[in-house]
DNA sequence: TAAATAGTGTCTGTGAGACACTATTGG
DNA sequence: CCAATAGTGTCTCACAGACACTATTTA
């Protein structure tokens, strides 16, 4: 392409052949992701936990994750450690942080892009593939799968899983730290059951579920965590649940009147198992 | 911490002894900052460049960043190389995304994570440390520093620089993408200019140009880019630039009047010439 | 048939959008 | 002094918040 030579006379071709990348300031790179939806009643939030069976954080409860491979960008090693750990495929997922805490992993320096995926599905059925895949192939040490009942309240975060009799809970402040001219805010953790998550995984979640809070009201990615058809009953229920506040019927309803058609037809509310009209997303402009 | 041993009957601190990272799955990793200001007249935008002295897009002007160290935090890496190569320190920085496309560079993998930076000062002053400081040390190929104007308009995005007789323009276009059930919208960038931005750059540019308009509006983030002491209509040519429309004065003031404070000074707008009252920003909670 | 939930009508306050007007200021 | 800009008053409209009411459904 350029013919232009550097200042050691070399041209780009030859520059290339003869670079050879340091070995100091290469960290390993992982993909993490929260995987978020809602119970199948829509009273609680429900999140993808696998179990490690490899140290560090042997038998902890972590983000499913993996690294990313040489050939494939992050999003698409979100993609495949998704589709090989629940067998799921074309959900929402989207890059939220990078954390970059030269500690953050004992091992060596290891960075990890976070990614939040939002399903329509939480049942166990799901995770069938999961442990059979996660323990055949080196799948970066998982060992178990469940889904976790997620609980965020002001001034704490718990995760549940009654089967397993697992309980992980955290509580969280509120620090302000000045970025330039203006403060920000940011939750800062504390462990305070015996249980405790892999690595910073709970810095992950908390970030993630702030943003999710924040666009959840402006954007339709509500509907990436309900089935192909629902009435608005159990619509207002997930909002309510991701938002934490009740909402008025008459406002849900006109707020999200131009997001979704009526199909004619009646089916049954799932948490109030009353009859209701059913709706479908309509993906048409508004 | 814990005495529990892995399927190879190591504890963690055994495990660790042992580890050695793999790596074909080791990137490098770079910090890359778009910094950005308003001219002095508050009529353009003004983004910094840098002249690349190396091998690959040798002579191309690229955004300012650099490898991020064993034993810093990518954010405090932004800090390092904002503070080299232009003296700024306490700016806003923030992070925005991170670029993993395995052929972005064509040495060898390097993933970016892109930083945004305002500033209240861009003049060629403040440069004069990074031609210096670039050239002395090796700050990964500098060559040259220097603010250009920066225009965005719907269907277009170009940096120019008069004194350097540089313009480099591509146009964009608004592709919609699926994403789980929801469609999402991306700008796609193609070359119009003979002049290219190195890498991948100019993805890096719009994209952090998209979050800063959308919190624009809804958060403190002017008072990044103003001195100390302004008046409202230099306030709301500022905001005019970045939002890319007229606002409505009475509209404008009423928006900010819980942000700033009057000192009961008066100065002369700068972007209109005429004696006004002299505000500062209001750091306390509202 | 009674309690609970589906579904609708409407009042209020807030904030953005839009003009019109008076007061200052610089040339 | 006059053109341009600083600064204020107020009308409209969209929309979230808040109640009250009727219709339907389940038990």
């Amino acid at each position: 392409m350029t013919q232009k030579k550097d200042k050691n006379g070399l041209t780009e071709k030859e520059f290339l052949k003869e670079y050879k990348a340091g070995d100091y300031d290469r960290p390993s790179v992982t993909a993490d992701i929260l995987v978020l939806g809602a119970s199948a009643d829509l009273r609680t939030l429900k999140i993808l936990l696998v179990k490690r069976d490899e140290h560090p954080y042997l038998d902890r409860w972590a983000l499913p994750g993996g690294f990313v491979h040489g050939d494939e960008t992050a999003f698409q090693a979100a993609q495949r450690k998704l589709s090989n750990e629940t067998g799921l495929e074309g959900v929402y997922l989207d890059q939220i942080y990078t954390f970059t805490r030269p500690d953050r992993d004992p091992r060596t320096r290891v960075m990890t892009i976070a990614y939040l995926a939002l399903v329509s599905d939480t049942s166990d059925d799901m995770l069938r593939g999961v442990t059979c895949a996660g323990l055949g192939e080196a799948t970066g040490g998982v060992r178990d799968a469940a889904w976790f009942d997620l609980v965020i309240d002001q001034g704490s975060i718990s995760f549940t899983n009654a089967e397993r009799n697992v309980s992980i809970e955290y509580s969280i402040e509120n620090k302000r730290f000045k970025n330039g001219r203006i403060f920000y805010e940011n939750w800062v953790s504390s462990l305070k059951s015996k249980e405790e998550l892999a690595f910073d995984h709970i810095e992950i979640i908390i970030e993630s579920f702030i943003k999710l809070k924040a666009e959840f009201e402006h954007t339709d990615l509500a509907f990436n965590m309900m089935g192909d058809t629902f009435t608005l009953p159990d619509l207002q229920a997930l909002y309510e649940l991701v938002l934490g506040k009740k909402l008025y019927k008459t406002n849900f309803r006109a707020m999200v009147a131009p997001k979704v058609d009526a199909t004619g037809a009646k089916m049954k509310s799932i948490s109030s198992n009353k009859m209701s009209a059913e709706y479908r997303y309509k993906e048409a402009a508004h």
